[in-house]
DNA sequence: AGAGAAATTTGAACGTCGTTCAAGAATTCA
DNA sequence: TGAATTCTTGAACGACGTTCAAATTTCTCT
């Protein structure tokens, strides 16, 4: 029950987008009555916090599937440091870009989500436990480039590197800005990302 | 009427925020009926556009201001290059973070506001050519700084750039990653735009 | 097996929302 | 002034998330 409800929202988020996502429409898709839904969630809220850990949790899957093709691809140097052209940072920027893309309403959902109820119940503690490992993805690379960063300090640098990265998809792709193409995107990541590591190797 | 209806709207979404704003508390407030608001705008959105149309101008106008002070404090010196500590594009960057904060609810309008309409109805064409003009104003430090840029790439970074800074106000504020005290989000966007010009200085 | 208690499921109903539109009020023109 | 035209109004519509009394199922004990 509580795994249809999931993966029918799923579903209704990945084709038609989190606004899409009633109420009715899913108790029918999943042949439920109307209140069954809140027999299992308190509300739609918590629906949609666990379709959006799933995201995230398949973005790792994602990420995880492209370092094994570039490991693979590159001959499995396990310590030799940048061996290809593409630096490690620039590579994880280009496969966010590619999630996003990939998944571009699963992931818009994952950021387009408020939380609806007044005075606002706690985000769940899993879902910041899944967030945090995302930024860690950014900490291990930064960290490589950087060593002399104190841990505090690559931690937070990696959550704004991420958030400009984000900022750069998010805003790449939003129609009220006219949206670019997405080889132009992906050229500006790249281009960005780059800047940034030349811009970190000149030491502060 | 419009103007009325234009001050109500930006008070409630000032105070409020974007997801308090309700057409019947609006026809309350200005005191009229409520279809009325029908007669001035075909829907809600429009009237949001024009709201967040002002907080462009006053974005606008927020800049103007802070460069005007920033002029005085360095003892107008038209051309001389950069003349204080601070880069024109650190400076800039601040302010929209600056500005972002003392107006949050109403700059968080510009970003959450999606059309609703189905099969959506045109961005305002006065209200796409605000937005360009903002990333004008990146454009020209950014030039500055790299001469040797041509139009359109500048252009293009500009946007990237501006798209970079905005995200990680935007997520540095974000409730559901649990948000950034406000100095450190300071210190951080600085951090990061020197990073990138440090980066952008080293040419390619 | 059966009767009664407990838990679960149900969908009609509630309150709120943006938007519409027939009817009423105001204004214009002859 | 009387008819034609325009503007204004708020009750009503359909859709929404959520609730809850009633119906149904499941469990418990004799």
């Amino acid at each position: 029950m509580r795994a249809a409800l999931i993966a029918a929202a799923e579903r209704t988020i990945a084709t038609s987008g989190l606004p899409a996502l009633k109420a009715r429409d899913l108790a029918r898709e999943v042949g439920c009555a109307l209140g069954a839904i809140y027999n299992v969630f308190p509300n739609l809220d918590a629906l949609v916090f666990e379709v959006n850990g799933r995201t995230l949790a398949a973005f790792e899957e994602f990420l995880a599937r492209a370092e094994r093709k570039e490991r693979e691809r590159t001959g499995e140097d396990g310590k030799g440091g940048q061996s290809g052209q593409g630096s490690q940072l620039v590579r994880l920027a280009l496969v966010y870009v590619e999630f996003a893309l990939a998944n571009r309403l699963r992931w818009r959902a994952l950021f387009e989500h408020r939380m609806n109820v007044s005075e606002q119940e706690e985000v769940p503690a899993w879902y910041s436990g899944e967030q945090a490992r995302l930024f860690t993805l950014v900490e291990k690379p930064l960290r490589a480039l950087r060593p002399d960063m104190d841990e505090k300090e690559a931690q937070i640098f990696a959550r704004t590197l991420f958030s400009g990265v984000h900022g750069i998809v998010s805003l790449g792709l939003d129609a009220k800005l006219m949206a670019l193409p997405v080889s132009v995107l992906k050229e500006q990541v790249a281009r960005f990302v780059e800047v940034v590591e030349a811009g970190l190797r000149t030491r502060k």
